[in-house]
DNA sequence: GTGGTCTAGACCACT
DNA sequence: GTGGTCTAGACCACG
């Protein structure tokens, strides 16, 4: 596990989104306990109050759980992942969407312009996997 | 002009999205003028530091042009308003396309499901036209 | 036996409190034998050495006691049961007084709530002890 | 502005707990400003991080509102704020009559008990009032 | 001036 | 070992 900062957002956001991702595309399942908070501030070369905050917001959002003594999972309610899923998907398409068209695109441009965008960008992704 | 303003970034960047939209999308046209700090900062409800801090930006970024005594007036280069259009929606296509291969959606999710949400966005857009 | 466990509580406390409740409600009579600390652990789900914390806290206030090599027992001193009850009613209702005071409501508005809520309370109680 | 710090709760939850009560009894009314973080942390001799912690929490719970570079502001929605109070009365309202239930009394016990308890802590405050 | 974030390091309770 | 809280002090962006 590695992360690469971007200095305009938060590092415990980073984290975060990090996590969400791994759990909600499946590298991380339902159950699986996560790193303590010493091991993961270790690992990532930052303080541990930066991953506790992380992990208390992950904790708030319903995605993490606590067991006391025993360290943190990812929840058990596969209901939960996939609505944070549709939640952060909703988030983007939203985002872009309405973006788009506040710039002035109109329907089939912006559907056009999407799919050469994920042409070259899972094609980039196949010659990466033959690499 | 009105902005619902958004806690999370800074109100100078949002005034400055919402200038950059008006003039990429065609509402405000090259050469146009543009309030001054104290018209703006009055009708915002907001500190004129703030605003003359947005107005500095978009200078900076080559949009808008100040000629001493006359006020300040969207930038005449037409070619610098394609620029900023495509580098915006660039950023919006980069984000929306990463975000979603990160969640673990393939290339066919995508494009069918920004087909569908500009469908119904577009759809509500027009009904409202017609209100 | 079986409880929820409130993660915000420690769950020696928790055991602690469930086992006063039965003693002080009759549930566990003067003299009863309680379980195991092992027993107890396997059927909760947890680690023997928080039964055993739960059972030396019992100890020191006097409400369970040891006889070595036979097991631990409900005290025999119906005072000191009583005497618990009433620390631990006293507690509630010094919590509830307060607090309410606190928020702004008066004597009268106290007792009203009070009553509307055990006549909702205990009726529920009546419907089930039906089912 | 001072309090008595419990040892036993946390002292962001404690100082959260009296803002609310202020908030709720009528001291801080809406839209009122609330102490910077600075302000509070000296008064109190406590670090501003913990102050800054409680505020983050009130914040999220929707009963104070942040305006940048402004300071903090006790939300001006009345009805959040009647929906904290009935939250926190029914909260003390249940953890009391469920706890009582618990320890054997009954629908008659508890009205009694309450209403003889009101009278004195009620007539403490009287006298009080005229020291 | 305001709040937001982060580091460094400490102590505590719980399992 | 685990997480939870707190202090001390710093830097930054914002208005």
């Amino acid at each position: 596990m590695s992360i690469e900062f971007d200095n305009n957002l938060p590092i415990y956001l980073q984290i975060m989104n990090y996590i969400k991702r791994q759990i909600v595309s499946g590298s991380l399942t339902p159950g699986d306990k996560i790193p303590s908070v010493r091991e993961l501030a270790a690992e990532l070369q930052i303080n541990p109050n930066t991953v506790q905050r992380t992990f208390q917001e992950l904790e708030r959002e319903g995605i993490v759980e606590t067991r006391r003594g025993l360290g943190r999972f990812v929840t058990s309610e596969e209901s939960k992942i996939m609505e944070i899923k549709k939640e952060m998907a909703g988030e983007l398409l939203d985002k872009f969407v309405q973006g788009m068209k506040e710039l002035g695109f109109g329907k089939d441009d912006i559907v056009s312009i999407v799919t050469e965008a994920v042409e070259t960008e899972f094609k980039e992704q196949e010659r990466k996997s033959f690499g």
